[in-house]
DNA sequence: ATACGCATGTAAGATGTTACATGATTAA
DNA sequence: TTAATCATGTAACATCTTACATGCGTAT
C-alpha cells in the first residue's frame, strides 16, 4: 500500500489537489513510485474516508485540496521508521537472461549490449536532470537528490554489468 | 505478461509440472520473479487452453507434465529477442527516501544506514549462493551466473550509495 | 496407521492499467 | 470563440496475494 504513503508525505511536504500531485507521480516520482490517474483519484477518496487527510479547501472547477490529519502525519512516520521496506523484486530484463540459453551467443550478446545501451542512456538522462535542477536546501530537494544519486549509481553499476556480460558471452562463443 | 514467458522457458529447458515449476519460482527465480501456486497453476492452464504449452504425460496423483510446442517456442524466442524489457520501477525503499526530510536528521541517516547493512546482508547472500552452486556446462548455469553476478554487482552498489548517503545527511546535519 | 510430501485447483480481495466520460476556466 | 489546461470521476480488465479446499502415494 505504499501509494497511500506517497500521497501522505506529498501531502505532508504541502497541500494539495489530485491534480497537482498527478504532476509530481509524472515528474520526480516517476521512476521511483510511478501512479496513474485513477489510482490517485481512488486513493485520495480513501484517505478522506478513513481520516488521513481532509478536504481543506475547495477551488474553481471542483478542484479540492487536500490536506493531511495528525493521523495521516503519525501513520506516514510510523510507515517511514518502523515499517521494512519490500525488497524490489521482478526484473523481465533479468529474466529473459535466465533464458538466453535458447537463442545463438552472438544474440544473447547483442541483447546484453543493449541492456548496457539503455542503461547508459538512464545513466545520462540522470546527469542532464541534476545538472538541471536548481537544487535548494527544501528537505525534498536535499533528500531528492541522494534518491538521484541512487539512480546515477545503479545505472552505471547496470552499465557495467551489462558490458561485462556480453563480453564474458563472446568470449564463451569463441572458446566452443 | 511476463510470468507467463518464465513458463515457457523453463518448460522449454525441460518438460515439467506445476509442481516442479513452482520449486523454481522459489528457488532460482525467486529473486527475479517470484510467483505464487496460484499464479502458476492458473497461467499453467492458460497456456494450454491456447496451445503454447501442452500435457505431455500424466503421472501419479493427477500430476500434468506439460512440454513446450512449436508456437510457444516461437513466442519464447520473439519475447526475448524482439520486445522491450519495462524498465524496473516501484522502490519503497526509494519512496521513503523522498519523505525522509519528515524526520530527524539523525533518524533519517539510522534509516540510510540500516539500507545499507540491507544490501550488505543480501551481498554476503549471493556471494555464498555462488560458492555453494557446482556450476555446470549447460545455458542455465552459464546463464544463472549472469544473473547473479548482477545481483552482486547491484547489492554492492546499493551498500556503497547507502553508506554514502548516511554520511552525507549525518555531516548536513552537523553543518547546520 | 499415520504423517509427510506430492499435486492440483478455486475464491476473494488488493492493486494496477487503460480507456471512457464529463465539464469549468483561462488565454489567445 | 475556440483551444489548451485544469479538474474530477468511473468502468473494465489484468495481475498478484492470501487463504481455503481436496486428495493420492510412500516411507516409517
Amino acid at each position: 500500500m505504499s501509494l497511500r504513503h506517497a500521497l501522505l508525505g506529498l501531502v505532508a511536504e504541502r497541500p494539495a489537489s489530485g491534480y497537482d500531485l498527478l504532476k509530481t507521480f509524472e515528474t520526480s516520482l516517476a521512476h521511483v513510485w510511478p501512479a496513474t490517474q485513477s489510482q490517485v483519484y481512488g486513493e485520495l477518496g480513501r484517505l478522506g474516508d478513513v481520516g488521513l487527510l481532509t478536504v481543506a479547501a475547495q477551488g474553481p472547477r471542483g478542484r479540492k485540496e487536500y490536506t493531511i490529519t495528525d493521523e495521516g502525519l503519525a501513520e506516514l512516520r510510523h510507515w517511514l521508521l518502523s515499517t521494512a521496506p519490500e525488497r524490489p523484486a521482478r526484473s523481465d530484463m533479468l529474466l529473459r537472461v535466465f533464458f538466453l540459453g535458447r537463442v545463438a551467443a552472438d544474440e544473447a550478446a547483442d541483447y546484453l549490449a543493449r541492456q548496457g545501451e539503455a542503461a547508459a542512456a538512464r545513466l545520462a538522462g540522470f546527469e542532464e536532470l541534476s545538472d538541471s535542477i536548481d537544487w535548494g536546501q527544501d528537505p525534498l530537494s536535499v533528500y531528492g537528490k541522494v534518491a538521484l544519486e541512487y539512480g546515477r549509481r545503479i545505472s552505471a553499476a547496470q552499465r557495467e554489468w551489462a558490458d561485462w556480460a556480453a563480453a564474458q558471452v563472446r568470449a564463451g562463443e569463441r572458446g566452443q
